[in-house]
DNA sequence: AAAACATTTGATCATTTGTTCAGATATAAT
DNA sequence: ATTATATCTGAACAAATGATCAAATGTTTT
C-alpha cells in the first residue's frame, strides 16, 4: 500500500489527513458529472441563454435575438444544455420551443450571483 | 431601433418576449463574471480540489495525494481557484495550506449534486 | 409540388485549457 | 553557507471549445 506516497518520502503528506479526506471524496465519475454540469455553466453565452429561460420559454430565434449572436450558435449551445438535462424543448409549428428542464438553476444562479457581487 | 430585428423579418421572432427578457437580462459584465466562477468549477481537478477543501484545510502535496495529479498541477489550478476567490491560503513553515474562501461552495456542490445524481 | 422559413448539423479554424517538464523561489535544517 | 524540501512559475504542446459558414431537415404556406 501507500503506493500514493512514494513522493514526500514520510513526512510532508499528512497521511491521516489525507486519508481522512480520500475516504469521503468523490467518485471519478462523479466529480466528472459535476465537472461537466459546471462546465455547461461555464459560458457567457449559455448563461444567458439559462438566465432568459428563467423568466419563460423562447424559441431559438427569440434566444438569438435575446443574446445577440446568430441562430446557429445558439442552436450549438442548446444541443449542449439538452445534452446536461439543463433545457427541454417542445416543437410547434416552425419553431422549438426551450424551456429549463432543471428546478436548481435558479438556485444554482442566486449563490453564483452572490458570490460575484460581493 | 429594433436594429436587432432584421433576421426575422417581422413575426419570427416575438418582439414583446424578447423585449420583456431583455428588460431583465444580466448585464454583459454580469454575465461573464457568473461565467468565469461557473467555468472555474468545471474541471474535475479543481472540482476535487474544492471537494476535499470542504471537509478541512490541506497543503498542496496533501491535495495532490488526495487528487492523483502532480503538485505542479494542483498548484496551477490553485492559482485559477485563488484569481476567482474560490480558495485562500497561509504559510506555515515549508507548506502553504490552503481553504475554502466562499461559503456558497457547499450549496452550490449540493444543488449540482442534486442535478447530477437524479 | 414548390417556395419560404425556423432550426439543426457538420466542417473548419482560431482560441482557450490543462498537463508536463524544467527551472525558479522560499523556508527550514544541517 | 549549503542542502533539502515545498511550492510556484513559464514554456510547450496536445486536446477541447465556441463561433461561423454552408448545407441539410422539418414544417407551413401557396
Amino acid at each position: 500500500m501507500s503506493e500514493e506516497f512514494i513522493r514526500c518520502e514520510v513526512n510532508c503528506v499528512h497521511e491521516d489527513a489525507v486519508r481522512e479526506v480520500r475516504r469521503v471524496m468523490l467518485g471519478e465519475d462523479v466529480a466528472a458529472s459535476l465537472a461537466e454540469l459546471f462546465k455547461a455553466l461555464g459560458d457567457p453565452t449559455r448563461v444567458k441563454i439559462l438566465f432568459a429561460l428563467l423568466t419563460r420559454e423562447l424559441c431559438v430565434c427569440d434566444l438569438a435575438a435575446v443574446v445577440g449572436m446568430s441562430e446557429s450558435a445558439v442552436s450549438h449551445q442548446l444541443r449542449l444544455l439538452r445534452a446536461q438535462k439543463l433545457v427541454k424543448f417542445r416543437r410547434e409549428g416552425k419553431n422549438v420551443y426551450y424551456s429549463l428542464d432543471d428546478s436548481h438553476i435558479e438556485e444554482l444562479f442566486a449563490r453564483g450571483l452572490e458570490h460575484v457581487t460581493e
